[in-house]
DNA sequence: CCATCTCCTGCAAATGTTTGCAATAAACCG
DNA sequence: CGGTTTATTGCAAACATTTGCAGGAGATGG
């Protein structure tokens, strides 16, 4: 996946921002990655692709990306920041804190949250990207047989 | 709130780490936050406090709190980081993007959703500290008014 | 109390991120 | 197409955070 397949330019026009070959390579790094990507592995990719595109370069798309909800960024907890391109459908990241493994859980799993929340304070909780850290079942599994 | 309270000397020995000064400082100035505190503040009341403690000490306290739980730190999307006193009562944050204005909600709230999480993927969701974004009752109404 | 172990600190340097500025370039209009 | 406006970039500096190291100090045991 490439950055043509997404609409950006419209995005970026529509919010007053200029469409440039920087911004393309930024979001074509953020779209090679696996869907969690650091950003020295962001920075690197442009780096290949383009070695005069400065580092504070990539640092303002990607923060204008996030600005814009074109890329979602995620606070794994006073560790690194992991950026992914949006989707349409809503997701979410189950992160272990014992194995380290992660999953993505669709966003119905915490409509129901979502809509207590609103129930109770009135208040519409547009987060569509969280992270949740715990135990998986693997790991529960084995601390119950040590 | 002061350190006093807070029994920390036993949280930091049973997991092997040592009682100092410095730590008691930067544990009371975060207490002295309205709960919401930047590191600015902290490193602030710190240094009023005793200005011979090093900036770096400050932040290694803080990173050692929040490690074992003594400290919860908030991110806030992009933005600076808070940290706050942890509550035997867990809590989360609502946060207006519109008017900036924020509400504390108890875990009970979230409780549905984190039941559903392990009902349906056998995850134990651990994350006790969570911070939504989106449209509070008094904007939303605004918004519907206009 | 003293000796020992080793965590912790202050300091300076290294690394990560943001900002100011002049030149560049995207976008628009005639 | 050319001129104009102004967002954007690369560069360097500023700022924020982390790390390495030697000396300091907390905790333990005799």
């Amino acid at each position: 996946m490439t950055h043509n397949e997404l609409g950006w330019e419209e995005t970026l026009w529509d919010a007053g921002y200029r469409v440039t070959r920087q911004r393309a390579l930024v979001l074509d790094a953020v779209c090679a990655g696996d869907g969690h990507t650091a950003f020295g592995d962001i920075h690197l990719r442009v780096k290949q692709a383009d070695a005069s595109i400065d580092r504070s370069t990539v640092y303002r798309a990607l923060r204008l990306f996030v600005d814009l909800g074109l890329v979602l960024s995620a606070e794994t907890g006073g560790e690194e920041t992991f950026y992914e391109v949006a989707r349409p459908e809503p997701h979410h990241h189950l992160v272990c804190r014992v194995c380290g493994s992660e999953w993505e859980i669709d966003a119905a799993a915490l409509q129901a949250m979502f809509d207590e929340v609103e129930a109770r304070h009135g208040f519409a909780v547009a987060t569509d990207h969280l992270v949740l850290f715990g135990a998986c079942a693997m790991c529960r599994t084995n601390a119950r047989s040590v």
